[in-house]
RNA sequence: GGAGAGGUAGCGAAGUGGCUAAACGCGGCUGACUGUAAAUCAGCUCCCUACGGGUUCGGCAGUUCGAAUCUGCCCCUCUCCA
């Protein structure tokens, strides 16, 4: 028997948020739940220790980074992925599906997998829906996902019916191989932009009956709005005792939608890139701390934040290290934008709690001057 | 005082008669970034009333149809010798 639990706290009154607490085999994540990407093991420039300070109670990691570096059976070595990079939280693992969309360049997808040449050193390597499976367990993550293509947008429906098929397929195969009594498994929503597909992979998988379900194939390109509908499409005939986790959203304005509609979990690459790129999410709206006139402002990144950068240092000294090209900066940045994003989901779940969620969503559309694309 | 080397856009540095408003790097400015090939990538960076015009390559004067590139003089810098 698992000890993996999604329990429906209280959900919202006049929406589909849902306030939950998810049981990651003894370790309790409260959803919903914004988690930082570590891909290859580390969230970039961030200790485990920090990640825990900001708030976070769950982070991602990925397949097929792993594999190809340092090795699953490194990984495995070591104790399993918790023991290598020494953190103790729950840790979800991609399942290499979003790199089959990413490098695309250098990918070939048959029904028996997809052959790969290795962006580290142009080698051809192989995944298949059991390897995928097979390296998660080896990594002994706490939740890992089923192998799927992630189609980009637009695609035909013709194309987006044959390749959910097989992601279908490829769900039940790792399923199949998969033996872990303590990780969980998630199935993949994908089906494009067609209400039909959506609809009909949730119902298959849910029939599957994984252990929780992640919806896919968003942010690949599509307008907001088709996204949003994307996700209620999939969420539709998803059960109401599992937990279902937005793959790759991170943008304020999605995070809200997300939950407005029943999505329990996020991940998104967003805040930490932005922040090594230079890029702030604040309470005054999005900040570029490179420019000039930052160079002598000697007042906190963001007035009304709590977070380490913020209690501690100021814009014209953030702003120098990146000049400088100080790694300090970068982390810091990325410690105040995953902590912006924290906070937000803080503040949904005790909205959720208290029956007024959109009113707390709209609160914060309002107050963030961010543009159309949420930061 | 003598002998060499050299002065190119904010800096470094190519270029040595037309294809040069001048490579490239740095610096500077702007933009992008959503299950991370990302401390990355893209554009701009002499001036202007800008699909055109104006002034540039230490200074001045020449040679030439045409000069950053050739000649003369001058100014300045560096190295070596006295």
């Amino acid at each position: 028997m698992k000890d993996f639990k999604y329990e429906l706290i209280h959900k919202d009154a006049k929406s589909e948020a849902r306030l939950g607490k998810l049981n990651v085999f003894g370790k309790i994540v409260e959803t919903p739940v914004f988690m930082p990407v570590g891909t290859q093991a580390t969230v970039k420039f961030l200790s485990p220790e920090e990640i825990k300070a900001i708030g976070s109670s769950i982070i991602l990691s990925n397949t097929y980074h792993l594999w190809l570096r340092p090795g699953e059976k490194v990984v495995k070595a070591a104790g399993g992925l918790h023991k290598f990079m020494n953190y103790d939280g729950p840790i979800l693992t991609d399942s290499g599906g979003f790199q089959v969309f990413s490098l695309a360049d250098a990918r070939k997808i048959k029904e028996e997998g997809v052959t790969f040449k290795s962006h580290l050193d142009g080698s051809t390597l192989f995944l298949s829906p059991e390897k995928s499976i097979e390296i998660q367990m080896d990594l002994h993550s706490d939740i890992a996902m089923s192998f799927d293509e992630c189609i980009p947008f637009p695609s035909s429906y013709e194309y987006t019916k044959r390749s959910t098929e097989r992601t279908l397929r490829w769900a039940k195969r790792g399923k199949d191989v998969h033996t872990l009594d303590d990780q969980a498994l998630f199935g993949i929503v994908q089906g494009g932009a067609y209400r039909d597909l959506r609809e009909w992979c949730a119902k298959e998988l849910a029939e599957m009956d994984f252990d929780g379900y992640s919806i896919g194939g968003t942010s690949v390109g599509e307008d907001k709005a088709t996204m949003y509908t994307m996700i209620e499409d999939a969420i539709r005939y998803l059960p109401k005792d599992k937990p279902r986790y937005l793959m790759g959203v991170g943008a304020v304005n999605d995070l809200l939608n997300g939950i407005e509609r029943g999505v329990d979990m996020f991940d998104c690459v967003l805040p930490t890139r932005i922040a090594r790129h230079g890029t702030l999410m604040t309470s005054q709206g999005r900040l570029n701390i490179k420019k000039n006139i930052y160079a002598t402002d000697f007042t906190p990144v963001d007035p009304e934040c709590d977070c380490e950068c913020c209690k501690n240092y100021t814009k014209a000294y953030i702003n120098h290290l990146f000049r400088a090209k100080e790694g300090l900066g970068m982390r810091l940045m990325s410690i105040h934008n995953l902590r912006f994003l924290i906070k937000i989901m803080e503040g949904a779940r005790k909205a959720i709690k208290e029956d007024r969620f959109l009113e707390y969503k709209e609160e914060i559309l309002k107050k963030f001057p961010f543009d159309e694309r949420g930061f």
